[in-house]
RNA sequence: GUGGUCGUAGCUCAGUCAGGUAGAGCACCGCGUUGUGGUCGCGGAUGUCGCGGGUUCAAAUCCCGUCGGUCACCCCA
């Protein structure tokens, strides 16, 4: 803790067992049900060219605030990814897949904010993108996933928020409506807001000061606006929820941050997390963007959940516990003939999780290690057992005892006792 | 980035208001005789009181700065 003394950088956490095997299994979980849709795993760099990024907005922090870039050796300015749906966007216009293309990924990302609980420098999400269709089942589907993983892990007070931003054709006569309402207020809105609406009016919709909270309420809305196309479109993305019956609240003023959204945007809230920082996953659509990356015009749909705050929620709502980590058996060698580093081995190699004490510690002290690893039984070798060619294996959680079994016949009876993992 | 708040043993915290050079619980280690843990009893180790500077005879305690956590805004997962 000295100052002279090094620590994980500010907005990132070293994350150790048993929480780090709760991440995994709550990846997994997540692997389990996109795959059950036919997404497949994507692995894109962690870093790429700047460009990559860029196209996710002049308007939003995210590129102009908040990239973690550098230039390499060769001067190449580059940037640690700050989200994933552009680094996949940019993987398809590469490589080209048939379509409709899916795929899902996990891992970390990277933005320089000012840290707080649930926001972090470093964060890992998992997510779904699909390109190649503008069929609005689609939507219905990479939304009701989703939900369905929420559900899986156990999450219940979680609110689907859901909009539809319009697209080229029709957003731009409503953020001219939206910028000629906010001005003709500007002297009550926000100074804040007064600055976000030079550069994106839509934001001002997202602003959380009382303030500017009954200037946004009376504002004009994009439902207002929406092409007849693009209304039947989200008509049937809504019916399509229903059909699924995963509930929604239509939410007008819903701005995603990223700007390469349109038509159906949505967003998931962890009621149960009572700061500000309550949004556990996010995404829409984003028609415009392998076009803008240099590829084909190619529609496209995703969401990234924020793995490290839904952890956050389970935790508000008492659920998906961490898992419980111990060793089928644990081995005490008070032998003094090394039998524990063979022993260990070839338990390990019949399938069961093996660990055993170590520096020839008391057998009062062995017992205590191998009490406190949770282990179900434990493997006793003093001379006694040597001399016998035989381990006395102690029940350290019921009460049937130990009994003294010969080493030829040890995997057996543990196999009886316990399954290996 | 702006503002508030907090920072004492591995963990949770008391002590800070009224300056006199560190405590509790849990965890950890050992002992309770001959090879047996979990309960109990006894004993033990561990902190330059986040870091740096200032005021003072004396600072965990007061002042300034800084780093980190956290809360609100901002932003977003």
């Amino acid at each position: 803790m000295a100052s002279s003394s090094f620590q994980a950088p500010k907005g990132t956490r070293d994350i150790f067992a048993p929480q780090s095997t709760r991440q995994r299994t709550l990846i997994d979980l997540f692997a389990d049900t996109v795959e059950r849709a036919n997404y497949g795993q994507i692995s894109t760099p962690i870093f790429e060219e700047i460009g990559v990024f860029l196209r996710l907005g002049e308007s939003t922090d995210v590129v102009t605030k908040e990239m973690y870039d550098f230039e390499d050796k060769d001067g190449r300015h580059m940037a640690l990814r700050p989200e994933l749906t552009a680094s996949v966007v940019r993987a398809f216009v590469q490589h080209r897949p048939t379509l409709p293309w899916k795929v899902w990924y996990e891992g970390p990302q990277f933005r320089y904010e000012k840290p707080q609980a649930g926001r972090y420098r470093q964060f890992t999400q998992v997510g779904i993108e699909a390109l190649g269709t503008s069929d609005p089942e689609l939507d219905v589907e990479v939304i009701s996933l989703a939900a369905d993983f929420y559900q899986r892990l156990g999450l219940r007070d979680v609110t689907l928020l859901l909009n539809s931003l319009g697209d080229p054709t029709c957003r731009p006569a409503y953020l001219e409506a939206l910028e000629t309402y906010f001005r003709d207020r500007i002297g009550d809105l926000s100074e804040q807001s007064a600055v976000t609406l030079e550069t994106n009016p839509l934001r001002v919709l997202d602003s959380k000061r009382p303030q500017d909270q009954p200037i946004i309420d009376d504002a004009p809305l994009m439902a207002d606006y929406l092409s007849p196309e693009l209304t039947e479109h989200f008509g049937r993305v809504r019916s399509g929820l229903d059909q699924l019956e995963v509930s929604y609240e239509l939410s007008p003023r819903l701005v995603r941050g990223l700007d390469y959204y349109t038509l159906t945007t949505f967003e998931f809230a962890a009621n149960a997390l009572t700061s500000s920082q309550n949004a556990v996953g996010g995404g829409g659509r984003y028609d415009g963007l392998a076009a803008s990356l240099g590829g084909p015009d190619t529609p496209g749909i995703g969401f990234a959940l924020g793995v490290d705050r839904i952890l956050l929620a389970c935790d508000a709502e008492g659920t998906f516990p961490e898992p419980t980590t111990a060793p089928d058996v644990f081995v005490i060698d008070v032998s003094g003939a090394n039998v524990a580093l063979s022993l260990t081995a070839e338990l390990r190699t019949a399938g069961f999780t093996a660990d055993r004490a170590w520096d020839n510690r008391s057998m009062k002290a062995q017992m205590k290690a191998s009490d406190r690893s949770g282990a179900p039984y434990g493997l006793i070798i003093g001379e006694d057992e040597v001399a016998a060619n035989s381990v006395t294996v102690r029940d350290l959680r019921g009460d049937t005892g130990q009994q003294l079994v010969a080493r030829d016949d040890l995997i057996s009876t543990l196999l009886g006792l316990l399954d290996p993992k």
